[in-house]
DNA sequence: ACATGGGATTAAAACGTGTCAACCCCGCTG
DNA sequence: CAGCGGGGTTGACACGTTTTAATCCCATGT
């Protein structure tokens, strides 16, 4: 933080910034004064708005010549308050750094504004606190449903919402109830084919990288992993594990140096996260330890940058736009709908993608991108 | 996309989902009933939301109890629309996917949420018209005030909101404007910064990768670059320049084809985008190319992946998260007290970062992180 | 000519909260 | 004891829109 800052001011005596700047304010134009102008009744103008098939086509073109004229825009408060629910959806994801969530929330963006819904972002931060004070505010704002990457367990934080009706959808969790829908991927197969393919390669100890175990994410992969631990006839007693408390790259460089402190380096290590996995891998390379050589590296997520990393790595693919999109459908098919919803449960199967990191001495295989 | 997908259905007939499920849906409450139940008026209950200190402490105690026993959550709609504004800010950045924005994004999320404001984040995806849509969106839920990242190049979209009374703080973007406030960090400068940088290493033609010339930030670091060709006594033939409508790592591997395909490389390479670099270092690593002895390289924003890329790469340094932090708080000023606010021009000074991508002969200098 | 019907428009009643003037009660002063 | 003042509370209205039932107008059929 040492750049330097420089501030000009300007008075708030110094332009023509009065309350009624720039071209007049209009005081505050609604409904009403378009009704005026167009010589007709406030209805009328909801009418144009809301189903301009129901009014004729020369009063509607007449208001909506108004509209233009008085640069009106629809009040969203009013809108809401009468009508009980606005036509926005909110979206929490954990952590926005996180190039697999701002994957998921295009998909979602694209395909709310497709359907005519706007999309209220949020980021917990995969605290449960901001969680709480997060969704709160979709509460207020009265959003018409909820996306949700919940941090808790279970996402029972959203309970408050569902029992007020407003629609939930899971997003990246399953979900145990049934009587909701949810999008994930499946994590312990996705951890068993990450541990799978390293033990494969011929590795006798595998080292795992985690965030917070309280993830189901982090939980799943685990279990993948233990279960590909298991497959090989190995036991626990290969099983190398690190927990940090977040899954970014600087995490990930944490759990590097306590891998490198703590006794003899696994042969190989699995990351929960593709984030965990650069950071474990800019550490491994700084202490001279070679990749895959030494230690084979298999990530999660497959993000961007995976691929131009020191050592490419290799990383467990998710369909990310896909899981915002089809979560979005799902949820706005029940905002639209709610009495003939059919609840789903969707589960995607992820898929290896093989790159440099993890090749020790076995044949390339599998679809380097 | 060959991921495969399955499929759960539990129709609507299955669990217990009746629309009053759950614990009951409670009707609807509101500052009535929780007033009804603490034997006050509504008048006392949004007093004690509000002016809590106005309202003496047993009935305020009263109050709180009725509220958390009801589960009442005040409706944010009704609370705009008599107020006038709502006590939401929206933040559009350029590009999500960009992790400069996601830094400043939280810079952002943390000061509002300090100061009770919630935030409404929005991308434009570079694209005007998604601007123009999403700002829209921001008018008609009457937010507070907005944060803008502008992808035309005065900004002048959002003129609309600001003659209607709302506060808006250019971000990323001085404005030329004296009744506004900006911050911004001197892309002439980094690109000066920069350019000079490789060809003070010794390199005598320089290839600049771009996104959209109409994006400022993209213009002023060409500027720049143009600036250091000249102060280093060459002229513009040696200046090689490759635009590309995006600026992520996908456009910028399509750049470096670009240079690949046309003529001999030039010694030197600088990218007005992190991203956009990792994409070109990538397409120069697969040819065979060797960077930096080959090719120096230098990019833009020092994302947090730079420092992990294959060859970890040189870049300009901002201080993103006090970028929104800033932004935010000049923009909450002026919301609080419209009268005594001084508009603001905060430009900051940006640092260069040399890592191994840019260094051909010379000493190794800077702050290697 | 009159009744009928239907499409286009209107008037008025909500939605839940914030605000402000009025009001009540109680202790204090003269 | 009357008057006063002030903290605490109340009641009622306004915010801008949607919606429903009612009204109006005109064309059509008898």
């Amino acid at each position: 933080m040492s750049q330097s800052e420089r501030r000009h001011t300007s008075g708030p005596t110094g332009g023509g910034e009065l309350s009624t700047g720039g071209t007049g304010r209009p005081g505050t134009v609604g409904i009403k004064q378009v009704a005026a102008r167009a010589g007709v009744s406030p209805g009328t103008v909801s009418n144009v708005l809301n189903r301009p098939e129901r009014v004729a086509a020369a009063t509607r073109a007449r208001v909506e010549q108004a509209i233009v004229d008085l640069g009106f825009v629809r009040n969203g408060s009013a809108s809401t308050l009468r009508a009980g629910h606005s036509s926005t959806i909110g979206l929490m994801v954990l952590d926005l750094g996180n190039p697999f969530f701002t994957d998921v929330a295009r998909g979602v963006e694209d395909t709310a504004s497709e359907r005519g819904y706007a999309v209220i972002l949020s980021s917990s931060g995969e605290s449960d606190e901001r969680e709480q004070r997060n969704l709160r505010v979709f509460a207020e704002q009265r959003v018409r449903g909820v996306l949700l990457t919940p941090v808790g367990d279970d996402g029972e934080k959203a309970g408050a919402l569902r029992d007020r009706g407003v629609p939930v959808v899971l997003l990246d969790h399953p979900t145990p109830r049934a009587n909701q829908c949810s999008v994930a991927v499946d994590d312990v197969a996705g951890g068993e084919l990450a541990a799978g393919r390293l033990l494969g390669e011929g590795a006798r100890t595998l080292g795992f990288v985690t965030g917070p175990p309280v993830l189901r994410q982090c939980a799943d992969r685990r279990k993948g992993a233990l279960r590909a631990l298991r497959a090989a006839g190995l036991g626990r007693e290969a099983f190398r594990e690190v927990a940090v408390p977040a899954m970014n790259a600087r995490a990930g460089q944490e759990a590097a140096r306590r891998l490198l402190e703590s006794g003899p380096l696994p042969e190989a290590v699995f990351c929960a996260n593709d984030l965990l996995a650069l950071g474990v891998l800019r550490v491994l390379l700084q202490a001279g330890v070679k990749v895959p050589t030494d230690v084979a590296l298999i990530g999660y997520d497959d993000i961007e940058f995976s691929a131009a990393a020191a050592v490419p790595l290799s990383s467990v693919r998710q369909p990310t736009y896909q899981l915002g999109r089809i979560a979005t459908e799902l949820l706005l098919e029940e905002c639209d709908d709610p009495g003939g919803h059919a609840h789903q449960q969707v589960m995607f199967q992820p898929e290896l993608v093989v790159r440099e990191s993890s090749r020790r001495g076995g044949v390339p295989e599998g679809s380097p991108s």
